[in-house]
DNA sequence: CTGTTAGCGCGTTCAC
DNA sequence: GTGAACGCGCTAACAG
């Protein structure tokens, strides 16, 4: 069996209460009892219980971080500052809380089921990252599920994903809302500004805030140009969007279908950076040259982008400093923006991957 | 306040204990009032206090995995692998685990505090994944450390770490050990083999396991081919090994270094794909060509290693199998390898990124 | 400043 | 089959 306060107590030859106020140092105790606690402490080896502890005082260091996947940078690069913030570090004497990550996999049973866990471990935070199911019914689950987390006191944060309205209780802290229109709306501008007008775009998977938010910014740029979708080049730029996912497969996919479409495509902008690359390789396996033969772009700025081959175009969304703010938002230790809603700025990374189209070269 | 298990009772009207032999399901129970009671918990959204239910049966679902660095894929692939296989998926009726992933930063305080955490949480297993700190007193601190997790009934699982000895009580469950000795052997095989001779090397971060044992692999193939420390090519390649880290900088620092000591060196061997990929970018900034010029080759072979320029050879190390098999070891839903001891595989990837020397082409 | 006393919410004997 | 009662280890009143 695992020592005990009581042990503790035994050994110092006071009472339990006394260790535990000399353990959380919120009661004035002697110096001379305080050693000897401490010495107790030590030489039994004793950790505290945290269920205990919790059932005792209605309070959990855990943190949950729901992410989409945690083998993919995006979230990693996220949950890892988020976690930096939060948790047991350097020059943090208390050890900090415990981040739980959680592995959605996109999945809304999932994210509701870990919700649910969560609320089992009562979590002193939670914090939703990435792009949200877009499905009225999963969203009211999520919200409802929210709705007691918060008002059974867990502080709860939305990071890249949509403000949700709750339906009763204490709010959602804050939302940080990252601004994937207007980086997409820059990219796809990008694009037409080089001289594109056949521009391809492969979609992130269905039903996903990101994924049409992102989809939004392209058309806007298009329409900003006269390319609405009322015009001629608008519908055939509307024929050029093609369904895709998050991977790299579904990237190497959607390129081939693109050139279906029209083989005269000289521009494609993904969903993401591991689409990009997914695009990049089914073009090369065609024997085209990028940007030669056509402009490829991606999305995140995922370190990775550089290296590649070429150095993608892409937009940045500051993922560190995001997942930073989370988690001192959900610690409590930064006041949340006014309104409870925040806006991450994206911007626009010109690297390798687009150049001007053939025919407007010198 | 959150329902409790006396209020589910209240309204089902019957005592909390039948109500917890129903949630439980470990006692018979008539289905007249197991239905009552569930439709009560039902109506009353209850959700069990997993706090409570650790401290009254003394075991709880929380599943601790250390990593050196979440935002690094090599441990984002790992841990997605092993908590698929613990956490609450589709087809896990039981909700599974809830993992919690520890980012240590490789820092040896931050790890011990850690499994004081998990200790404190009484975790139901925990996972130390990639290499260790190779300092005699923190591998003692660490042993000790399991050594009271395995003793108070916690399942311990190393994966990418060698063996633990422990003090006493119950020995750490398994050790999934990658095989990186053998893999750094056979690569620096392919360079000599490719004709190389004056082959860079750059190590991983000092005062890890496997760092040493890479670097063991590469010094291995070495003399293999006679060239030993003791000969004068040998010599010469060793003044060739550069201390690295972990990240592109260090890689891309580490070649330049690597020109400085020895500006007609034909190949170079990394570390780790980052590091590989900071080389190249080293090189190319200095107008050297890869592979024309000379040869670079990471490890590890994550994702990114084939969209990289040129496609990087590398030693593949299967993370999504070790990750799955540790969680499913932590689990109990699979035995522990003869010995407590397994070996993983690991597989040379030649792809672009290696090429003989100019000296021998044809 | 310190000891005593109640619970926190649940699992689990032991009776019925 | 079901209920009453106890205890898991700790914190938070309340006295002193």
């Amino acid at each position: 069996m695992a020592v005990t306060l009581a042990d503790v107590a035994a050994r110092a030859g006071v009472s339990s209460a006394t260790v535990s106020r000399v353990l959380n140092g919120n009661y004035p105790v002697s110096t001379r009892t305080r050693e000897r606690v401490l010495r107790a402490v030590a030489e039994l080896d004793y950790v505290v219980n945290g269920h205990a502890r919790a059932l005792a005082a209605a309070t959990s260091d855990l943190v949950g971080v729901l992410v989409n996947d945690v083998a993919d940078p995006f979230f990693g690069l996220l949950a890892s500052a988020l976690q930096g913030e939060i948790g047991a570090g350097a020059g943090r004497p208390d050890g900090g809380k415990l981040a739980i990550v959680c592995n959605t996999g996109g999945s809304p049973d999932s994210e509701l089921t870990y919700l649910t866990l969560l609320e089992r471990q009562r979590a002193a935070g939670v914090v939703l990252t990435g792009g949200a199911v877009e499905d009225a019914a999963h969203s009211a689950a999520v919200a409802a599920r929210l709705a007691r987390l918060t008002s059974s006191g867990t502080q709860v944060v939305l990071c890249g994903r949509p403000p949700l309205a709750l339906p009763d209780g204490p709010p959602v802290l804050a939302s940080l809302v990252f601004d994937d229109r207007g980086g997409a709306r820059r990219l796809t501008e990008h694009l037409l500004s080089l001289g594109h007008r056949r521009i391809g775009y492969v979609t992130g998977p269905p039903g996903r805030s990101t994924t049409r938010h992102r989809l939004e910014g392209h058309r806007a740029a298009l329409e900003a140009r006269g390319l609405g979708p009322d015009t001629p080049e608008g519908e055939a730029a509307e024929r050029l969007i093609v369904a895709g996912g998050y991977d790299r497969a579904s990237g190497y996919d959607a390129a081939l279908e693109l050139l279906r479409r029209d083989d005269a495509v000289t521009a494609v902008a993904a969903a993401n950076d591991t689409v990009a690359l997914g695009v990049c390789a089914a073009f090369r396996d065609r024997g085209l040259d990028v940007p030669g033969d056509v402009s490829v772009a991606g999305f995140d700025d995922l370190p990775f982008g550089i290296d590649a081959f070429p150095a993608l175009t892409t937009v940045r969304v500051p993922l560190q400093e995001a997942g930073a703010r989370a988690g001192r938002l959900v610690m409590g230790r930064s006041d949340p923006p006014p309104g409870g809603v925040a806006t991450v700025p994206t911007e626009l990374m010109v690297r390798a991957s687009t150049a001007p189209p053939r025919d407007v070269r010198p």
